[in-house]
DNA sequence: TAGATTTGTTATGCAAGCATAGTAATTTGA
DNA sequence: TCAAATTACTATGCTTGCATAACAAATCTA
């Protein structure tokens, strides 16, 4: 099995090629791709820390620093939640509103891009072939018998 | 366009996912994902470290650091190219060649893992349009008319 | 062929993943 | 009902991407 014929290698190359992309771009406006991420999964009525979690596919203890450099940086802020106090909200200011904006333009224009030399049956194939290697991935390995 | 139409959104979830998986196994025996692949990309011959760097897809500058660590543990060193003297060749160590082979083994299983359940047309479809749309993002933003 | 440019590498600081550990709030269950 | 377990989060250290800067070797060019 050469390299050039598994499913990973593949997965791992284009996507740092698409997160360098975005990171360039985004560099642009002052954030970062994962910031842009972050933003853009942020709702008006707040998105609880561990819902980021999910939403981004990333551990939560991932974003505890993310955030506190987001809050710095006046994009964000943070308040306990109403019902349960262990739970943390996430909001945007009006300047993480802004740059949510340029963020989701940034992912519409690329996306618009791959469509315009992508059918959309061979995108669809794609997402749904993505989709399945994920939930493989999640079971992996499988229970030994 | 919602999150869950983009492709981006899709490869870097399930890449992130299966990165995670191969670091897991990997630490069983005392490797990162990153190292794995590093160490199935040098030949017995000698690798240079840009060839190395075009073969994982990262940029050069990325892998001072990494190999100074591999060589630390005594999986690599390193010799000036009789060529040219600028560049320098990584080796295996006997070492370095025991952990390739249960790197290697790692990628193989998971990739027969996935061929079990994923069509050989499916995959291959997969690789092609991933191949089409690195493509593109490295052409990306399209030259301004 | 000397000077300028390019190429290959290293060092270093930042970004953002992970894991582990710790705290407080909530839920479970004996 | 109260102790134990679980859940949500934060702090921190490690890893490995990137970018920038520095330097030597190689190549180009005037």
């Amino acid at each position: 099995m050469k390299q050039k014929e598994t499913v990973d290698y593949f997965l791992k190359v284009v996507w740092q090629n698409v997160s360098n992309t975005y990171n360039q771009v985004a560099a642009g406006f002052g954030i970062t791709q994962a910031i842009g991420y972050m933003l853009i999964n942020i709702e008006a009525e707040g998105t609880a820390v561990s819902a980021l979690a999910g939403l981004l596919g990333v551990k939560a203890t991932s974003l505890s620093r993310m955030l506190n450099n987001m809050e710095e940086s006046g994009l964000i802020y943070r308040e306990t939640s109403e019902g349960d106090k262990r739970s943390v909200k996430v909001y945007l200011t009006p300047f993480g509103i802004e740059k949510r904006k340029l963020a989701r333009d940034v992912v519409i224009s690329f996306n618009e891009y791959l469509n315009e030399k992508i059918s959309a049956k061979e995108r669809e194939q794609l997402i749904s072939t993505l989709e399945k290697i994920n939930q493989l991935t999640l079971a992996y390995p499988p229970a030994k018998k």
